[in-house]
DNA sequence: GTACAAGCTGGAGTGAACTCTAGGTCAAGC
DNA sequence: GCTTGACCTAGAGTTCACTCCAGCTTGTAC
């Protein structure tokens, strides 16, 4: 698989490909005689992976750790697991968060449908509770 | 209250709250005789509606956007509930990519926890399905 | 009445994460 | 063999969302 169709694929620009993996963000990918990357089932896994968690919000410098322990090999397998767990942490809080605000704009998207007065015998009742 | 409180209440610095006003993120705040901010309830539930929106990832354009048909009064409740729908939206997908991504996560995880020939296997039985 | 902490404004600086540009190589079609 | 389009690298530029700074005013404690 050339860059253009990994970066169809996932969703990404021929610039971040090559940006990720300048920045160690996915480790180097496989190349053909010419020089072009060919990305393997193994590459697109990599690139698929840090997609989704770079999706998730899980900054770049945490991601490009994880990769560089990774390439280290198994002894760095205990670390990477802690990172993992960490990161786990984080985006279910930032989740439960993003789930509280969800809630949030479908209680102010149904006061838009109620008539001023209505909205101030809310407001009224707020102010007791 | 004055802009330190406020900022500590709901864990943004005097800078961001500043700034926020500056840029219009927030309606222009009461202030008291010598010209300090002293957030009313209202300047307040303001902070508090845009720190969560922000907190959700909801882009700072567009926030100002709202806040300022907001300003403009009555007539656009209509183009500002619809804002509200398309950002629950938006922000309904990304909880979902977020969730889907926290599983993979927990998957990651569990992985760390099988010996590599059970990994093997496991590899094996994912190029199956 | 003076030191000093907290507030004010406008503008410059920062960090994160891309995104774009320039100048080159490579392979396929005519 | 030459044009064209996809790829290459290194480095510069951009966007977003703050964060910091300088130089000023205000209110409180001694």
């Amino acid at each position: 698989m050339n860059i253009a169709e990994v970066g169809r694929q996932y969703g990404l620009s021929t610039d971040t490909l090559h940006y990720y993996e300048r920045i160690g963000l996915i480790p180097p990918v496989t190349r053909n005689k010419s020089g072009f990357r060919d990305y393997n089932k193994l590459d697109c896994a990599w690139v698929y992976f840090i997609k989704c968690m770079r999706t998730a919000g899980i900054p770049v410098k945490v991601l490009i750790n994880y990769v560089a322990l990774f390439q280290k090999g198994d002894r760095t397998r205990p670390i990477r697991k802690k990172i993992l767990i960490e990161q786990r942490e984080l985006l279910a809080k930032r989740i439960a968060e993003m789930q509280k605000t969800l809630e949030k704009l479908d209680l102010k998207i149904a006061n838009y449908d109620t008539t001023f007065f209505e909205y101030e015998k809310k407001l009224a009742q707020e102010e007791i509770a």
